[in-house]
DNA sequence: CGCTACGTTGATCGCACTCAAGTATAGTGG
DNA sequence: CCACTATACTTGAGTGCGATCAACGTAGCG
């Protein structure tokens, strides 16, 4: 009745940047590891914005000259940590392109518990793809670090992609990308443990953000037990159970809003688990 | 903290077609209400595969002369019911559009557990969109009733994408659509009760394939206890239990494999609930 | 007319939620 | 620099929703 099963996607951590942490400066991690960007507001008026538009998956096959003319359809914004970019609900007709820093994209219910769907770093876009009807964003972004956005009118985006094909293709390949990536989710929300969620979305965002330090894979985030909680479903506490759990078996070191994986493999035995005991 | 909360997606079932079941023939809905196409395997070879493709909401743009030019770059085929159309891990390179019956898109689990992803109807796509890398199919498509499908390579589907830039953009919107719903269970399986969910699934199919009886709303497709609880991620008992509550408290009126939703308002107060007892 | 797949209902169990109290960390201001 | 406070994290005890196991009805098909 099961036939192959499976995940796509590429399982490799060679591409993750090796900054070895000097061992003498923080041997025991007593404080975060994590870089925090300390953010002088110039940094993202700067016009490095050109560089940071050719960064951006989709407009890297534009010839120069374009990008410049593009460069000035957008706009930049900076937002705090914590700040809204806009909220579900408002209507929505902008584009976004993160240039720096983090941004949560989340969703709400009613009972008050808000649902992490993505976390996305520079070079990722969000916001309105579509001009629809008067659509509203069915989600709020909200800056996660101090970020630096680049916005576009979703009009004069589609306009864009009109005239250059294969920008609207790669734009359609990443959101099927995108499509593919929740509908995992859907799966492990239905079919897996709490446990096995946590592990899974360790080993993902450690593909995303991880640093190759000397203990392991540093997360490159700030990233709290709660963060966690609303990635997989679950409660604060029962993701601080099944961590402090996890840090007993020695797969992972953990302190306030951040992790190391220290047990890839153990890791992936849990998430991948078929329970055979 | 939690700001506007809100559905996007259109509410009306003033789409539906009303096709008023004699009342004199099943007063009591003994049988079957639910349309079991019958196929003569002819109907799909039939050449109203052109007036197929104009329905396909990506080609509606295209001149007469280039559907009938495109007509030749699909090839059709027919399923039975449970039969699949291709394996999650099977190497991925083709394109397929329903053209008559439905399809379902699921996901496996090493448990052995499915997840039910998506019920496809008639002018829905699936398969691969994207030739990056020699991609595997995350999913399994596997035929729900009687199907036909069209199908064409990825590589010339993205070929005429390049050609036709608002076909891309067409694709894009629908692509994007069908991530904002697919975010939308997952909000659901995070914070929901299983009665929401199904209150919810009920309400999606029956605005998707809702046909006005005389008695409600008939969800117009053969429908299982089973297949409702894969769509929630639920187990078949307590999905028969929740149906049994809706049926009791005249929510809906249900027999084997088929449902018709009797009390839409209701179900929408459960769906929503922000249990305010 | 019997077989098979679907559906129902009951009893029991366990994972994860809830409520609650306590500890550790990192910023803050004196 | 250190006390102070806010926020994050931890851990325990009790509960309940929904899974599991099991047995039995029922529709439809060959």
């Amino acid at each position: 009745m099961s036939p192959n099963i499976g995940t796509v996607w590429s399982d490799s951590i060679e591409h993750l940047t090796e900054k070895q942490t000097s061992v003498t400066a923080m041997s025991q991690h007593r404080k975060t590891p994590v870089q925090v960007e300390t953010v002088e507001p110039a940094a993202c008026s700067v016009d490095l914005r050109l560089s940071i538009l050719q960064k951006v998956p989709f407009f890297s096959d534009l010839p120069d000259a374009e990008i410049r003319t593009l460069n000035d359809q957008f706009r930049e914004y900076g937002f705090q940590p914590g700040e809204p970019i806009y909220f579900s609900g408002e209507k929505a007709a902008t584009l976004y392109v993160v240039a720096s820093g983090q941004v949560k994209l989340l969703r709400h219910s009613m009972s008050g518990q808000d649902v992490l769907l993505d976390i996305l770093k520079p070079g990722d876009y969000f916001g309105s793809l579509t001009t629809l009807a008067d659509e509203l964003y069915p989600d709020t972004a909200q800056a996660h670090t101090a970020v630096c956005v680049l916005s576009i009118q979703t009009e004069a985006f589609r306009t864009l992609l009109q005239q250059y094909p294969p920008v609207a293709l790669t734009v359609l390949d990443i959101t099927a990308r995108r499509l593919q990536e929740t509908q995992e989710i859907v799966r492990r929300l239905s079919a897996d443990s709490v446990e096995q969620r946590i592990a899974a979305v360790l080993l993902k965002l450690a593909q995303k953000l991880g640093e190759i330090s000397d203990e392991g894979i540093l997360i490159q985030m700030p990233l709290s037990r709660d963060d966690l909680a609303q990635m997989t479903g679950t409660t604060t506490e029962t993701a601080s159970r099944i961590i402090s759990q996890f840090q007993k078996e020695g797969l992972v070191h953990s302190g306030r809003k951040w992790i190391v994986i220290t047990g890839r493999p153990g890791l992936k035995m849990i998430a991948a688990a078929a329970d055979t005991v």
